[in-house]
DNA sequence: CGTTGCATTGAAATCCCTCAAGCGAGGTGG
DNA sequence: CCACCTCGCTTGAGGGATTTCAATGCAACG
């Protein structure tokens, strides 16, 4: 990670987005690499009928849009305003061919993605919309509780609805029902439809995991 | 590929598996990478309770158990009799970091499952039941057509009702139906359960791709 | 103060799951 | 050799979770 944070710091090639604005489309060629400097980016395709499927979430530090092919299998787009580096793809593959340093972290940064994306498997086959929901507030506070240390005891989204509905494979509606449900039996409180209180960690946790066998060995 | 191809096919290491028999188990040390020589793998994962989820079906040629950390995060099956080549896990790396194409194609297989990962996701949040197995018998028409290049009209399926339920985040009881429904359109005859007929591949391939943007342009 | 966009809530409909029964092929024992 | 059992698969009926459709609320903004 140290070593490519190096290299994609390069300031000069950072650029900003804005709300909504496209970082790359579905099938575009992939010229670049691209690292989230502040805000948050988001990745997913679409159905020619409209339906949309988000992959992930990207937050501050995390890399995104690296691929084995020539071109982007999915789009990239700015969830809030968010300022993003870029790294002409061809120069690194030429520091990965000299530096294996550089190579090994290429593949580390696509074995996490997959890491992520196979525990979006197992949420979107297997679990229930208030389990889905219940694990992605906890995937939210996990990445917070990362940077610093004290237990996170709020929630700030900064996703619509419509976001959220789309990367846990459920509509908007059954979302808010959902997160409804979680203040009602006093696990969260909504300050409002964006700012979420967190009350009681452990039953989110036994919600999220219900039963995560990884988790309760 | 090819580099690895032939690290891989040291035959003193290749290993038979019985039907259902375990190739490694979840959070068990990983220590090894795998090569289906012959035979059909499966890896998933399981809920506490019983729920489970396949991430993916390997076929004779593909790579599996190729982990970030120290140990793996799925469970790997034999869903037929198999002959799957180990390769140390340390060897590899050790050879990586020497040779720049072998670290390259570490790379290229974890970027190549990270592809069908995020087809999964789509897959799993966004298709009816329906387009889910449709979409399926397309993969592996597609996998076999890789192979030769006569057009494909009929499929075996190596894995169980149970097996492609928990693939597609299905039950058996809708998998089982809707290729009773495929069947009364005419898009497919089964021959019995295991053995199926191609009939009408263009209206497959509609319903799986029910418009995949991809596919449409 | 009306408009616009996002979120919540309710009611009805739909899709898929659950439960239950039946079927067929393969294997075993009488 | 046939009856019987088992296992995997299919089919049906009913129920439940989520979606769909529709209305309302709410906050930001011109």
């Amino acid at each position: 990670m140290i070593q490519l944070t190096a290299d994609l710091a390069l300031p000069g090639l950072s650029m900003p987005f804005a709300r909504n604005e496209e970082i790359f489309a579905e099938e575009e060629p992939a010229e670049f690499v691209y690292k989230v400097i502040s805000g948050v980016v988001r990745t997913g395709r679409l159905l020619a009928d409209g339906r949309r499927q988000l992959n992930a979430f990207y937050l501050a530090g995390d890399v995104f849009g690296l691929e084995r092919g020539d071109v982007h299998r999915c789009a990239a787009e700015a969830v809030t305003e968010a300022n993003v580096a870029l790294i002409r793809r061809s120069t690194l593959e030429r520091q990965a061919e000299r530096n294996g340093l550089v190579a090994q972290e290429l593949w580390n940064l696509t074995a996490l993605t997959l890491e992520r994306m196979e525990q979006h498997i197992m949420l979107l086959g297997r679990k229930s919309a208030l389990e889905r929901v219940a694990s992605f507030l906890l995937s939210l506070i996990d990445a917070k509780q990362g940077d610093g240390c004290a237990p996170v005891r709020a929630i700030d989204l900064s996703m619509s609805r419509s976001d959220v509905a789309d990367y846990l494979g459920l509509t908007i509606e059954t979302v808010s029902r959902s997160l409804s449900q979680l203040e009602r039996v006093k696990i969260i409180a909504l300050a409002n439809a964006r700012h979420i209180n967190l009350l009681d960690r452990k039953a989110l946790k036994n919600l999220a995991t219900l039963g995560d066998a990884l988790r309760l060995v």
